[in-house]
RNA sequence: UGAGGGUUGGUCUAGAGGCAAGACGACGGGUUCUGGCCCCGUUAACCCAGGUUCGAAUCCUGGACCCUCAGCCA
């Protein structure tokens, strides 16, 4: 068969990238057929267009990796490309902070940095060139008057009057247009195709609009801005795109795209249209984004417990957790709500090889060892990453007095809980076995201290002579070497599973989203945590040391995602059965 | 009720006329100085109805349901 010989080459290829093989989707069943037939000779161009108006999120990593990631693979490129035709709402603060994330995520787009902006002159002269076709007029209708005369979903449209001016007429217009001449809102000009298109998009859609308004890059240039249709297909031309993907609800618009780069008979990229993300427990839609940002829900863009990049960055997520991710959801044309929990394990499976562990308690509880001598101490070993020998070794101080987490004691330990009890024995991580012999309550009840005797010979935490077992190993620190550090615990940001499809999604912020642990204990290592590293603290998850808010000799950590909890799950369940 | 897009286990994704596959989750077990990691196993899906075919998730016909579009936003 002759198809089968440039097929297994592109496999050749692929098989050569050291990046992990993405999976293969219907995008690249097309690219593999264009490649086979020659249709853009044999080259892939592809680009990531964001409007400067927000921050970037979760949602455009997945068009950014694709993008990306299609260009790395079939050998092309990838532009960056700013869709800034609307100076009402953009601004150089997004074009910087989407310049930031798209780097921090991993990708380079080279020299090839554009802007709409930058086609402005040939996008007017391809709008002259439109009314020259007889294919575009400018019509003096109000907003209102264009409304009414679009029809509706099940009506056509009628035509404007002013819909076949003459085209010198036109071309004054435009031209005055351009000039300033008119107010805002007086006149547009648009494409004539046909009012009665079942397609709406087609009813003679607008493609410049007058704005008395600066430009981030342009500045006090142009009066008249292409609208997105106009603007878009025509940089993807200039550019020399072959593939233009982009978000399903712009399905409707390819009839448009095709139509302008036809009459006007130029290069003609093709569009592909895929699903967006949407992502469970929090919402991605840049208005309700912006609601959280504006209505103080959260703490800016860059909150930790935002979806936006940005706020992954800050909360301690990884560029190599998020493509994988973008990786593993994989790409297709259905609308589709994947579970945050595959995000969670994405972050998990990275850092569980590459992360320190460290010894931390969050909810400390004092723990007494009665014959443990008192003023003296001692160092003992602890492996810094099981996954990694190479990562060495650290000592941990052990003395008289220790913390353990709160929820590691039970006076009336329910069945299946195997941590410390009244006269129960565990074992302390790279320490001792302990044995619990009395427990202290304050006048309210709570228990709060224990009073615990050690077995010297089960120093470093290994099994005694007598071969006795526990079942449980549990975290601590010492009291007297102990460091403090506030420790952030950022939980889902809301409670429910689809907050976009409550009548009101505020409504549904989980307000456990954010809680800090104020009197986290920390072991003596944590002295040389800097700003911006991982660490997993054993047995509760990875934390980051959050890169705004600490400083060299004051950490502050957030966690990023506990670890997997099996113990939870079992309490879930018994509390559930009552 | 116009046009367009869509429907495969709980979730996401493969599948292109020939054994419905993988990942996540859930459940059970093994291992373990992290109730982590790792390992093993179980569970569980082609929207419906017809048709074509030796054979249909796939092709055809009809239907149901979901999503998008009536910005001088993108």
């Amino acid at each position: 068969m002759t198809g089968d010989k440039p097929k297994s080459a592109y496999e050749d290829d692929g098989a050569a990238s050291d990046r992990e093989a993405a999976p293969v989707n219907f995008i690249k069943h097309i690219i593999d057929k264009d490649i086979q037939t020659g249709k853009y000779d044999g080259h892939v161009t592809t680009r990531f267009p964001p409007e400067p108006n927000g921050y970037l999120h979760i949602g455009h990593a997945k068009s950014i990796c694709l993008n990306f990631g299609l260009a790395e693979h079939y050998g092309g490129i990838c532009h960056l490309r700013f869709d800034d035709t609307n100076p009402l709402r953009e601004n150089t603060e997004y074009v910087e902070s989407i310049i930031e994330d798209v780097r921090w995520l991993g990708f380079d787009w080279k020299d090839n940095l554009y802007y709409a902006s930058d086609y402005f002159d040939r996008l007017y002269t391809y709008a002259v060139q439109l009314i020259r076709k007889k294919k575009a007029y400018v019509d003096s209708l109000s907003t209102d008057e264009i409304r009414e005369f679009r029809g509706t979903l099940n009506e056509p449209g009628k035509k404007s009057p002013y819909r076949d001016r003459p085209v010198e007429e036109n071309l004054a217009l435009f031209e005055k247009m351009a000039a300033g001449a008119f107010e805002e809102g007086t006149c547009v000009l648009r494409a004539k195709i046909d009012m009665a298109a079942p397609n709406i998009v087609m009813r003679d859609p607008t493609l410049y609009r007058i704005r008395k308004k600066s430009h981030h890059r342009t500045g006090e240039r142009w009066c008249v801005y292409p609208m997105y249709d106009f603007a878009h297909c025509l940089s993807d031309s200039i550019e020399k795109i072959t593939h233009s993907l982009c978000t399903l609800e712009f399905v409707n618009n390819r009839e448009l795209y095709d139509w302008i780069l036809d009459a006007l008979e130029v290069y003609h990229p093709q569009q592909i249209e895929f699903a967006r993300l949407n992502l469970s427990y929090t919402v991605l839609s840049k208005r309700r984004l912006i609601q959280l940002v504006e209505e103080g829900y959260v703490n800016g863009w860059g909150d930790p417990r935002m979806p936006t990049l940005s706020g992954l960055r800050r909360r301690g997520y990884t560029p190599g957790a998020i493509r994988k991710f973008c990786d593993v959801i994989g790409v297709a044309r259905r609308d589709s709500m994947v579970d945050i929990s595959l995000l969670e394990h994405c972050q998990r499976e990275e850092l569980n090889v590459s992360a320190p562990r460290v010894m931390a308690v969050l909810n400390p509880l004092r723990v007494v060892i009665e014959n443990y001598p008192d003023g003296e101490g001692e160092m003992l070993e602890a492996v810094n990453n099981p996954e990694d020998a190479s990562m060495g070794t650290r000592n941990v101080p052990f003395s008289r007095v220790i913390y353990i987490e709160k929820e590691d004691f039970m006076e009336e330990p329910p069945k299946k809980f195997f941590r410390l009890a009244p006269d129960r024995e565990v074992r302390l991580r790279y320490a001792y076995f302990i044995r619990c012999r009395g427990v202290i309550k304050d006048e309210h009840g709570e228990v709060v201290e224990l009073r615990c005797t050690y077995d010297p010979e089960t120093r470093g935490g290994n099994t005694p002579p007598d071969g006795r077992k526990v079942k449980a190993t549990l975290h601590w620190v010492s009291e007297r070497h102990a460091l403090s550090a506030p420790v952030r615990l950022y939980d889902h940001l809301f409670r429910v599973e689809n907050p976009q499809a409550a009548n009101d999604f505020r409504g549904h912020i989980n307000p456990a989203s954010l809680t800090e642990a104020a009197s986290a204990k920390l072991e003596p290592a944590l002295k040389d945590a800097r700003p911006g590293m991982h660490y997993q603290f054993e047995r509760l998850g990875y934390f980051y040391t959050d890169p705004k808010e600490s400083t060299d000799d004051h950490p502050v950590f957030n966690r990023v995602v506990t670890l997997r909890d099996t113990w939870a799950k079992i309490r879930k369940k018994q509390n559930a059965g009552g």
